[in-house]
DNA sequence: ATTCTGACTTGCT
DNA sequence: AAGCAAGCCAGAA
C-alpha cells in the first residue's frame, strides 16, 4: 500500500466532525480507490493518528477491542447511539452500536472541495505508478 | 505464482 | 437481532 494512499485516508478521516462517523466503505467510496479492507488496514496501523472512533463497520460496531473507549467518544461528542450502551458503560455488557443512519457524515460543499482535492492527489499518485508500468512492460 | 489473512460488506437464515 | 458464508481488495509469507 502506497504511503499516498495512507496519507489520503488519514486526511479524509481527518475532515469527520465530532458527533458524526462513517463506515470504512465509505472512506473507500469517498476516495474512489481501493475498498472497506484497505481503509481497515490503514486505520489498523496509523489509526492512532486521528479520530478512528468515527470510522466504523457498516453495521455501526464499533472495532473489536476498543469499544470501551470508542464509547468514551461517542458519549462525549454525542454521537447518536443505539441499544444498552449505558449497561455497557456500567457493567461491560450488552449491545449497542452508533446509529449510523443519524450519524452518517453528510459533508457539506467546502468538505466536499477538500475531499475533491484529496482524491485527485492520490489519483494522479496512482495514474503515475501504471505509467510508469507501462513504460517498463514495453 | 499460490495461499493466507484481515479495524470489511452483503445477503440469507 | 445475531450468526454464517461468500465476495472483495491488497499486502505478506
Amino acid at each position: 500500500m502506497r504511503t499516498e494512499y495512507v496519507e489520503a485516508v488519514l486526511a479524509v478521516v481527518g475532515l469527520i466532525p465530532a458527533g458524526s462517523a462513517v463506515a470504512y466503505g465509505d472512506v473507500a467510496e469517498l476516495l474512489g480507490s481501493g475498498g472497506p479492507r484497505q481503509i481497515g488496514a490503514v486505520m489498523s496501523h496509523h489509526g492512532n493518528a486521528v479520530p478512528w472512533w468515527r470510522v466504523l463497520k457498516a453495521s455501526g460496531q464499533a472495532p473489536e477491542g476498543l469499544e470501551s473507549q470508542a464509547l468514551q467518544f461517542y458519549l462525549r461528542e454525542g454521537t447518536p447511539l443505539r441499544g444498552d450502551f449505558l449497561r455497557f458503560a456500567r457493567t461491560g455488557d450488552g449491545r449497542w452500536r452508533v446509529d449510523l443512519a443519524t450519524a452518517r457524515w453528510a459533508p457539506s460543499d467546502s468538505e466536499f472541495d477538500a475531499l475533491d482535492v484529496i482524491a485527485e492527489g492520490l489519483e494522479a499518485s496512482l495514474h503515475k505508478l501504471s505509467v510508469a508500468d507501462d513504460g517498463m512492460s514495453e
